[in-house]
DNA sequence: CATCAATACCTAGACCTTCGAGGCAACGTC
DNA sequence: GACGTTGCCTCGAAGGTCTAGGTATTGATG
């Protein structure tokens, strides 16, 4: 039985991901972090979810990645988003504004 | 490859159904046919996704069911909220805000 | 110097949800 | 009699996420 949190948002971590990208390009680690810094918290990225979404993403050409440098001077996979990946991030920021607009009116509606 | 709404908000099936039912007890079909009504079909719920998640929820104590008829007179399975089912529906709304809240204010941020 | 935490990557397997496609039955209409 | 709607169900495939491991380097701590 999954917690109340755990399984709420699933899907979203793909445009997340995306979104990260859309303001330069970022290691796999750190697109981690700053999601869950800017979150406060509230977004936590498993290194067993990031990863191997950041490679499927990756096969279906939204993101290209090449090797680089992180900031602390460390070996890092550096991932930048390309075209398909920005039309898809527009295509997904439209369809989450209908549905958690949706869905969310729908939960505010006093029962 | 999904599309890019399908699979944005998995995971709010549950708690969208918990939803409905605490406005008074209803039968499976008349739940989906609500919500795409209600949300002017910008959610679209497949059979074969609620009656399992009615299943669940079933067995996990957060709704019961029992045999009736529905408005046209047919056989049909109405559900009811349970306690359980009340509270989780509570749990399961503020970590809505939270997660839709963290989520939206990143995809909303200009980039 | 040994140890530990953090950085940075990866994989395998289990788990769960969702969906598509099908089936069954009853009713009403044309 | 055929068809659309209502109303329920099940199966298997597909896909994503998590847990739990693994590797390697660096810096700090004892």
């Amino acid at each position: 039985m999954p917690g109340p949190e755990t399984d709420l948002l699933q899907g979203t971590l793909d445009v997340l991901i995306l979104k990260t990208l859309s303001w330069g390009p970022r290691h796999g680690y750190a697109i981690g972090k700053w999601l869950e810094e800017t979150s406060s918290e509230a977004i936590r990225i498993e290194e067993g979810s990031l990863y191997p979404a950041l490679y499927r993403m990756e096969k279906r050409g939204w993101i290209e990645a090449s090797w680089g440098m992180s900031e602390l001077g460390r070996r890092a996979k550096v991932y930048e988003l390309a075209a398909p990946g920005r039309s898809r991030l527009r295509a997904e920021i439209t369809a989450w504004r209908r549905l958690s607009g949706a869905v969310g009116r729908i939960l505010e509606a006093r029962g």
